[in-house]
DNA sequence: TTTTTTTTCGAACATTTGTTCTATTTTATG
DNA sequence: CATAAAATAGAACAAATGTTCGAAAAAAAA
């Protein structure tokens, strides 16, 4: 297809923050794609610029961004196997990060690999990867994540039967578990994660 | 806890660089961590260089980049309802959009919202986003994406039963339906994401 | 074709910016 | 304390870069 200049530009200026990091200079632009002046570059800009497509800092060089491209993700840290004594959200516990996008992320998300087959009947299997709020404690009939003897961290519903509080697996070849003291939430499960 | 110069200034551009959206510039950075000359920036920010946390193109204005910093996913366009006509992944189809790692990422993937129970037994809910490559045809077992009637888009095992190729819900609830020429494959399913 | 609008060019200019070098100060080391 | 190493400063320079303005060329509209 035949793209006109500004769409040229638009697409140099975002390829190159995609691969390189950094906006381009203006003369770089114009060499790219062949324009002998820069202020014709300037031209185009500043048309993109209205149309909302592009920023700029006046006078500065380089630092053109892309709206659009403007990462719209973050990232957040999954946890694996709890090492013995750790703390939850140790380095040394970190197995790999995933990506949420920007406008769930929060500073109390992080994701814990699953072990094991618990929760099959809830559409969680084993080594998927679920993403909790540690800002959100976990009511009656949600699935948390919950940390055992201060060693092990698991992912279960909770909820009550005759006034007592359970962990409850999504598996019948499971038993329920009765909250006590041992027992800590560290937050909700809000989503999940599977390669297949 | 007191940072150093080094951490100090690597803290300020990673900041920069995430923010703003490019580097700051040298003397940026000297007043911003209290540094009177540019040279003092320059001392520090080859420290930088030479243990491999940040990158810069010579004698290029704010080409400062982060390694760590580099986006390491990139997003793929969710696709919902399929408008009549419309080929599959036209503008108007697009819901969406999520994120894979880089590492996994190629030209092919596409994501598609689900719509129906009819896998849930291998773990598939309604309303889950799962990721397609179109690039990798699906094969006997695999979990795959298929167009029926070039109207509707739907995901489920493929496999061979006496001679014959079927597309298989895992869902007792549904019926089998042979593979015939209103069926084509998308791709396969790679993986999966759910909002819980 | 004539007129208007859009696009491009060229050049000159003012800053911003990276680079380099030497000297001075601060901090660590013996 | 004496010495070496690390960190900072200052200045000067060259290059990269954004900006501006008027004119020319090209394209679109009338």
């Amino acid at each position: 297809m035949k793209l006109n200049k500004q769409q040229e530009i638009l697409q140099f200026i975002q390829n190159k923050l995609e691969n390189e990091g950094y906006s381009p200079s203006i003369r770089e632009i114009a060499e790219e794609v062949n324009l002998k002046s820069t202020s014709s570059v300037q031209y185009h800009l500043n048309n993109l610029i209205e149309k909302g497509l592009l920023n700029k800092k006046a006078n500065q060089s380089r630092t053109l961004t892309s709206n659009r491209l403007m990462t719209s993700f973050k990232s957040v840290p999954v946890v694996g196997e709890i090492a013995a004594g750790a703390p939850l959200l140790a380095e040394e516990n970190k197995i790999g990060e995933i990506s949420v996008p920007q406008e769930k992320f929060n500073n109390n998300l992080f994701a814990l690999k699953i072990n094991g087959d618990s929760m099959v009947d809830a559409g969680i299997y084993h080594e998927d990867i679920v993403v909790i709020d540690k800002g959100i404690e976990p009511k009656n009939g949600d699935i948390g994540a919950f940390m055992i003897n201060e060693t092990e961290a698991t992912v279960k519903f909770l909820d009550s039967i005759s006034g007592k509080r359970y962990l409850i697996p999504a598996n019948k070849s499971y038993e329920n578990q009765e909250v006590n003291s041992n027992i800590q939430p560290i937050g909700k499960v809000v989503s999940l994660f599977r390669d297949i």
